[in-house]
DNA sequence: TCCATATTTCGAGTATTCTCGAATTATGGA
DNA sequence: TCCATAATTCGAGAATACTCGAAATATGGA
């Protein structure tokens, strides 16, 4: 990921509702949500709620599907991974004082919802 | 690091010239920067500047030290470590397939400036 | 085909953000 | 004390972002 893209990715999240959404996305699984149930969770207004969507869709950072009449929307968790990337190697010089607790605190994960063991290493 | 500290974290760099004040404060290390060198270096007028730095200063990316007749301004990486353990972690609800690709990418870096060895694990 | 549902696009109003010149505060040195 | 330098604060203008109601588009079913 290259500075522009990674500005337009921040400043997306750096949004209440987009935010929001992304979150919601998160927790709702690859298989994602539906426009209106998104609106419908949130309490935002179906129009709104679609400005905000398609943002968050140009810069990748949501995949929208559609099914039937409704538009399922889902996470791009790749494109997390590339701003946090981006963020650590390009932004942050790869710092070690950055990277190090980093990888340390993933060691430290207890998920919830996971269903396989605790550590991935 | 919760949701609304994230959020002012997130909109503040993403802003270019806030994001660039960042990675330039990061590549000047911990002595850091006084701001009339940022404003020069970046060709930002001095105000204008003072007032992004006042923004990075509020969410925690940056830290101001009086030092004579200039402010001598660094970043704070421990912040920046924060917010991405916070999209690891409380966004992302710390889903492997985010934190996998990430850890592994953490053991390749190749740095140019560190000083050690290449292996930090 | 006609209607209902789901979502988006359009246009406008309000709010926020960004930038700038001018004025102000703070510090150090003659 | 007086002046020069460094940075911030103030106030205003322009640009951008956010939200909303209304209208348009797309799909599925009777």
């Amino acid at each position: 990921m290259e500075k522009t893209e990674a500005l337009n990715t921040l400043a997306a999240l750096g949004q209440e509702t987009r935010l929001d959404v992304f979150r919601l996305l998160i927790k709702a699984g690859p298989g994602g949500m539906c426009a209106g149930a998104i609106a419908e969770h949130l309490q935002v207004r179906a129009n709104t709620l679609s400005t905000h969507l398609s943002a968050l869709s140009r810069c990748g950072l949501v995949h929208a599907a559609r099914d039937g009449r409704s538009i399922t929307y889902s996470a791009r968790i790749d494109q997390m991974q590339n701003l946090i990337l981006y963020l650590m190697r390009d932004c942050c010089d790869g710092k070690p004082e950055l990277c190090d607790p980093i990888a340390g605190a993933l060691v430290g994960f207890d998920q919830t919802d996971a269903s396989g063991p605790t550590s991935r290493f």
